[in-house]
DNA sequence: AAGATAATCAACACTCTGTTGACAAACTGC
DNA sequence: GCAGTTTGTCAACAGAGTGTTGATTATCTT
């Protein structure tokens, strides 16, 4: 995706910058963090992050590319090895909760109460690009007559709205627990899991009142 | 909810940075506007501003106050004159959407690519807490073992990832369509209103592509 | 009309930004 | 291992925005 062989010193500053956000980021939240508070954090002079980033959001973007990578990877390693499609497991949720328990701490500032917008609208987004993909190389053009870009907006709108919660509750359910809630709710709804087995559906007069 | 009889000069000058507020975030978005582009547009002293809100974000929060609170009074006086639970029709979707529709232009830029973060989480979390209550009103206390709480959480999460897409993509559909289908995938989820019919509504390939 | 409250205005110290130019350090290819 | 390139350091700068002050004027309430 990017070019391989930077600069010794290049890789060293970035990841410099980078530890010293992260750091700030769990102490104060992003927003009032000034380029010079990562720069004295990473003993680096002020100008220097001017030669690699035009300011603070550009860092934190690569931060978070450096965190979805690999974990799109593995989702993406772990379906190829299964012989069932994409929405017949919760696998990929499950691998999402994990993710976001493993990096918790983080996750829960940047995406907390003082989150910064393009953030979430960037996790949105780019889970529904990739719920998209899964779609296309499953080769399924089309759903009926609702648009593949609605449903993955919906799969990614209830994701994120579940890790959100999940943590701003201090996970009191385990990621498997909750892979498996967010992956039945957004398949067979949140009323037909409630009173039974999800392949056939209730008449609406069976629902709960 | 709040003290009546406020000075009239001060219902003017909150008025005053208000429009002008809206204003500016139609023309170049949130972050970039100072307190003194408020006051210049609105023609006060910057001054002023801090007599009666401390930061820009105060600002903001009162005029989605007075955005939302309208809105929510209109789904509780449909819903109490509606002799169905409020989840066996769409008609709050449909007020939502209409609404969203009606302030396009505003929502596009708040909840659009350069977002505010604690917008978009008031949001959610407003939506969540007006489901919340609409189960409470119901009498529910309980829905099988899916706590309460994550089902508001999805169903906030979905009808804002729609609202946003919605958006992004300049309305392609009518609200009353997107009404239903976001409540559909929220009652039945994505995959079984692709293979049949949910109840009596239209088929969905009726609708407008 | 009198007293209370709000708004104006100029000025203040402060923080953060983005950029500059001269210099030192580290890396690369040969 | 040396020469040339690239990167990092340092101090300084102008500019923008913030939040507050105190004295003054305008407007409301009763």
């Amino acid at each position: 995706m990017g070019q391989k062989k930077l600069d010794r010193r290049v890789r060293r500053t970035r990841r410099l910058l980078a530890d010293a956000l992260v750091q700030l980021i769990k102490e104060r939240g992003y927003t009032p963090i000034s380029i010079a508070d990562i720069t004295d954090r990473a003993e680096l002079n002020r100008a220097t992050f001017y030669l690699h980033y035009s300011n603070k959001d550009e860092l934190l973007i690569d931060l978070l590319e450096s965190h979805f990578d690999p974990l799109v990877e593995e989702i993406n390693q772990l379906e190829a090895s299964a012989d069932l499609q994409p929405w017949q497991s919760y696998d990929a949720e499950r691998l999402v909760f994990e993710h976001v328990a493993e990096n918790a701490e983080l996750y829960k500032v940047l995406l907390g109460p003082n989150a910064v917008g393009f953030v979430i609208l960037r996790v949105i987004s780019y889970t529904a690009a990739v719920i998209e993909n899964e779609f296309h190389k499953a080769g399924v053009a089309e759903m009926g007559s609702i648009p593949i870009p609605l449903i993955a907006q919906h799969v990614a709108g209830t994701l994120f709205a579940q890790v959100y919660w999940w943590l701003a509750n201090d996970m009191p359910y385990p990621p498997e627990y909750m892979a498996r809630l967010t992956y039945e709710m957004c398949m067979f709804g949140s009323m037909p899991v409630v009173e039974q087995q999800q392949s056939d559906l209730l008449p609406l007069t069976m629902l709960p009142r």
